[in-house]
DNA sequence: AGCAACTATGTCAATACTTATATAGTTGGA
DNA sequence: TCCAACTATATAAGTATTGACATAGTTGCT
């Protein structure tokens, strides 16, 4: 939220921002936002103003203060944050054994593909429109635009391989039921 | 952990399983598991006995109940988890920009780039152990194996795309970083 | 004997996060 | 006119998660 603050935004811009270009890494809901922002200018990190809304109530707008630019910078210069990523699905993939059902899981599979393909799709529409809204691309791009990219380019690239990998495992799946039934016709 | 429960395990026990499989998609501390087994114990979806221990103090060995398997499978079921993915450092990359310091930058994606090699290192030597050790590998992997070792495939194959990004974005970067400066010395 | 490292369980306080709910104005369509 | 959808802010209750602390036995090294 730092980061978002560099540009004056109020909470509701910033839920927008999350479930637009963050969403591949990050999300956050609004009743964290609001007392998050709250707490931020408590603590001298932001600073708000009033701003109208051309339609719906009042806005508050959110701006980060000095102290919260030193804070960000402090956070960008510790270096990496790794080994806390969490990924849900493969938490699922992991005990799909449990199920004890080879076809269910193989369901579990095509599904988990099926979302990755057009989580993919849609990122490859959202690049393509900044490559044409932006004639300067790729050389040209601000700063500010281009670190975003290269996230927008990490998050095609890993669900790429993702979808890879679901199109493998599912081979190796259906080969292992083949066997598995091999097997049991023996008995 | 009703995934892990299927085999008694002690709250000790599963936070090695997290710090060791599991560790490339979810992470939990032991002052999260010890409540939390607690409280399913309260809920009837694992029970506990005692156990000796070779060292240290007795154990308290967990094991899933009928209930703890239908609420597993409940949530096999449920389909995948996707769009709650979290990877921290993605954020900071997309705020690198506000540094405004290209160097630093550099330095922090150089860094990242030495971490997943790390975590790659790390994960095939895991991967080629489990090869060695297991004459079977890979068709005849036991249920209880062919998931997990699933997921480590996925976890290499991820780093290692992550990796190849590094060294794109580095040189992606390093361009940027001579055309900006020869642009200050035009001035 | 002392100490570090490891096994083992737990609590507490604080922070992070989600889900549900309340409020209120605007726009556009049926 | 009503209703759905969107803009906009906010709180309450509950769950999830982390980090610090407390306790205690064992092993191996110095």
């Amino acid at each position: 939220m730092l980061g978002l603050l560099r540009e004056p935004h109020s909470g509701y811009d910033i839920k927008k921002h999350f479930e637009q270009s963050l969403r591949n890494f990050w999300q956050a809901e609004l009743s964290q936002i609001y007392p998050l922002l709250q707490k931020m200018e408590a603590e001298g990190l932001v600073r708000s103003r009033h701003g109208a809304s051309d339609i719906g109530p009042t806005k508050r707008i959110y701006k980060r203060a000095q102290k919260g630019t030193k804070e960000l910078h402090r956070w960008l210069e510790e270096g990496p944050i790794i080994g806390k990523d969490r990924i849900s699905y493969l938490a699922q993939v992991y005990f799909l054994a449990d199920l004890d059902d080879i076809d269910k899981a193989i369901s579990y599979m095509k599904s988990l593909r099926d979302e990755i393909t057009k989580k993919v799709a849609a990122l490859e529409i959202i690049e393509s429109n900044w490559r044409s809204n932006d004639t300067r691309y790729p050389n040209d791009l601000a700063d500010e635009e281009f670190y975003p990219h290269l996230t927008l380019a990490l998050g095609i690239k890993r669900l790429g391989a993702t979808g890879e990998w679901c199109e493998d495992s599912l081979r190796k799946m259906q080969v292992r039921r083949r066997w598995t039934n091999a097997k049991r016709s023996q008995l």
